[in-house]
DNA sequence: CTTGACCTTCCAGTCACGGGAAGGCCTACC
DNA sequence: GGTAGGCCTTCCCGTGACTGGAAGGTCAAG
């Protein structure tokens, strides 16, 4: 299989599948023509990481989870691990971003948003807040 | 001013004065040993960028609001357009670790973690969940 | 006069790709 | 048989907002 058709069955870019494959996620042959030629196991992982990467992973966890994925004798516990260490960070980056929100949201109410150039949020941004 | 005092001052690191600088965020006069010598106006200006970025405002959000600061005469609706299309952006941001915050949470609990190999979060990541 | 803390510039790396150039290959159609 | 276009290839540069580090100049203290 050529690499657009696996494209579009991952999901995934042609440009991302090649970038896979230069930091060794995937594997494919080679044809003659010198074309890549995937396979369904190559398909499936790419499918595997195209769900891992959309629920934020990354790339280097995508290659423990893969490894995991691959190796039969996996504890469950393994992948749970990466999975909790995933789900931390994204419990601290929502919080970041509701504080963030928070404090933005409060400026942007307070702010009249008229031609008058008095403005809560450039007063707050001053430190003068 | 040398650059190191006007870290502690504005809680910015010293290399990221000097990109500041790069991109033309300030413009501190030179003394004359080469040493970037800030001026109040200078720490102000990066007193503000500091509280800006922590807000999550991107660089050039962050010139735009500079600008907006520096213009006595500009309207507070600017300043607020700015803001609210960040704060339209924060809140994508969270929907969107929510949404992978409730997939993952559902996951992890439903893994043993045990020693065992099943893991119904590598199912559901190579799509038969 | 030397030590060590500053300061300078410049180059490379981060993360996960995306854009685009230059060129080879393959199929369909005339 | 030629050609058009749609694939495919590699390679290099750019993104955002820095961070790390090397090589070297400057300054104050002892």
């Amino acid at each position: 299989m050529n690499i657009g058709e696996v494209a579009e069955q991952s999901g995934l870019p042609a440009k991302t599948i090649r970038y896979y494959e230069d930091i060794g996620l995937v594997r494919p042959a080679r044809g003659e023509n010198g074309y890549r030629a995937f396979g369904a196991n190559d398909v499936h992982k790419l499918v595997f990481l195209a769900r891992a990467r959309s629920l934020g992973f990354t790339i280097e966890d995508c290659r423990a989870l893969l490894a995991l994925y691959e190796d039969r004798g996996r504890a469950s516990a393994d992948v749970k691990q990466v999975a909790q260490e995933h789900l931390g960070s994204i419990e601290r980056k929502i919080a970041e971003l509701q504080t963030m929100h928070a404090t933005l949201s409060d400026l942007v109410t307070r702010c009249h948003g008229d031609t008058r150039p008095d403005c809560p949020i450039l007063e707050d941004l001053a430190g003068r807040g």
